[in-house]
RNA sequence: GAGGUUGUGGCUCAGCCGGUUAGAGCGUCGGAUUGUGGUUCCGAAGGUCGGGGUUCGAGCCCCUCAUCCUCCCCA
């Protein structure tokens, strides 16, 4: 006999956690439903070819490779077998992969479909992506990501849209958060400020440890980087300014960093004519990983939580370029499903309505009762109460004790003297209270309590 | 990829400087006049301690594997 294990960073999910997952996942559906995203699925595994080179270096590291079926090995070059060269190799023995994200499948997914698809097209889809990386809090190997993406419009008041289903979907979940906005062309123009434009990524990767490392971090990583010092005076008298208005005349040679800024003007401009529930909070040090957004960047941190982000997203200008259909500009948003579960867990927000569903268990005392009291099961279904029976009819002590631990509020007893007259004899397990009545009126006394 | 932590009955853990038959709580099962629970009482089953090694002898030492956590990076 084998002792049963779960591979690292994955987890099974009780009923309790189900529902609780399933509250997050229908709240943030529901969302997106209202703001207009239609539902798409795509496979777990993609080709591997779709999958590299979109997600930098690391992130191709971090993807989960399948073995190809068959004699891989045979079908591999003698050559680079021998070289022991897993870089090498890997493409000879493994052409699909576990999706990273839900991003790169579904621009995948829209130069397949463009002809059926009508632009600009809203998507949301709800599924898990795998990662190779080391799990630790709040980091899984197997996570949900919930997305809904626009593509095929560059209108900035999609980027207000999705800032306020943040927003909506957050106040609902009861997480107070705040919605942290940034530019890449506002980055961009940091680089170009400084003169260091060549090294924008190197840059907006240290500068995205500022609140983490402090300003003496982001100068040693900068120095580490090999950035003149006169190129980090800049980055950080810039990265000084006390709100991104006051950035108008940092960029005055720099043409990206005035359209970020005029881009983030016109989404706080749409924003004015809403009201929202979280602050939305200009963070000129938010970069982001990912290699392909191109304008406004967001990311969503839980107020008062230790907890990394719980979503991101941002705007791509062409992210279907790569698969051959260029020039349609997306953007888009993802809440980390498991996360926000943890952030859930420990702010103790989970409402208490998630509760079992079974509302009665029927008992019998033996065959010829168990067979009626399947019959009452059948009629309290039919009229929509979650009810179960005990398969053992028998012993009430038993049978007690376990609709006790499975929480079912009700228990009919199903005797003799009930199966002779018709009726149930329904005990509430909460009060203690019990009493018989006709079938029929449990079945509306039931349904009403509903 | 680097560092640390933990690994004992179904679950959560205890186990002093290595030394005779490894403990507890919870859970499970049985019972306290067989149409009544979640409270109580009594009793029982169930581990040879992740795997391998060192040692006269190891749960406590070494190695290895796994897990979790931290860094990198990210949801």
């Amino acid at each position: 006999m084998q002792k049963p294990s779960l591979p690292e960073g994955t987890r099974d999910f009780g009923p309790e956690q189900a529902r609780r997952r399933a509250f997050i996942f229908d709240t943030i559906r529901s969302v997106f439903v209202k703001f207009g995203f239609q539902p798409i699925e795509t496979p777990a595994m993609e080709n591997l070819s779709t999958l590299t080179g979109k997600y930098g270096d690391e992130g191709d590291q971090l993807l989960f490779k399948i073995l190809n079926n068959g004699d891989y090995l045979k079908a591999a070059d003698a050559e680079v077998l021998a070289s022991k060269n897993s870089a090498r190799l890997v493409p000879q023995i493994a052409k699909r992969g576990l999706r990273y994200d839900l991003t790169v499948p579904f621009a995948r997914f829209v130069v397949m479909n463009r002809h059926a698809l009508t632009f600009p097209f809203k998507r949301y889809q709800i599924q898990p992506v795998w990662r190779a990386d080391r799990p630790q809090k709040g980091r899984y190997r197997e996570f949900y990501q919930c997305d809904a993406d626009v593509i095929g419009s560059d209108s900035l008041h999609y980027e207000a849209e999705l800032i306020q289903i943040y927003d909506e979907a957050f106040a609902k979940m009861n997480i107070p958060v705040t919605i942290k906005i940034n530019n890449r062309k506002v980055l961009y123009g940091i680089a170009e400020a400084a003169g260091v434009a060549d090294r924008f990524v190197d840059m907006t990767v240290a500068i995205d440890k500022l609140d983490k490392v402090g300003i003496e971090g982001v100068r040693k990583e900068l120095t580490e980087r090999g950035f003149a010092a006169e190129a980090i005076a800049g980055i950080e008298t810039t990265l000084a300014a006390p709100s991104w208005e006051a950035l108008r005349p940092v960029f005055s040679n720099s043409e990206t960093g005035r359209k970020g800024l005029d881009e983030l003007e016109r989404v706080f401009q749409f924003l004015k004519k809403t009201r929202l529930q979280n602050a939305v909070q200009f963070d000129i040090t938010l970069a982001r990983g990912l290699t392909y957004y191109t304008g406004c960047i967001l990311e969503v941190a839980a107020n008062g939580v230790q907890m990394g982000s719980i979503g991101g997203g941002g705007r791509y200008a062409d992210l279907t370029g790569v698969f051959g259909m260029p020039g349609l500009s997306g953007v888009g948003i993802s809440f980390g499903a498991d996360r926000i579960y943890d952030v859930l867990e420990m702010l103790e927000r989970f409402p208490e309505t998630l509760a079992d569903t079974v509302r009665v268990l029927l008992m019998a005392f033996d065959e010829p009762t168990h067979a009626y009291a399947f019959e009452c099961l059948c009629r309290l279904r039919a009229a929509g109460i979650p009810a179960e029976l005990y398969p053992e009819p028998g012993k009430l002590k038993k049978q007690f004790e376990y609709a006790a631990k499975c929480n079912i509020p009700f228990a009919a007893i199903i005797g003799e003297t009930e199966m002779q007259t018709g009726t149930m004899t329904v005990k509430d397990q909460q009060t203690g209270e019990q009493r018989s009545m006709p079938v029929e009126e449990w079945i509306e006394a039931l349904s009403k309590q509903v």
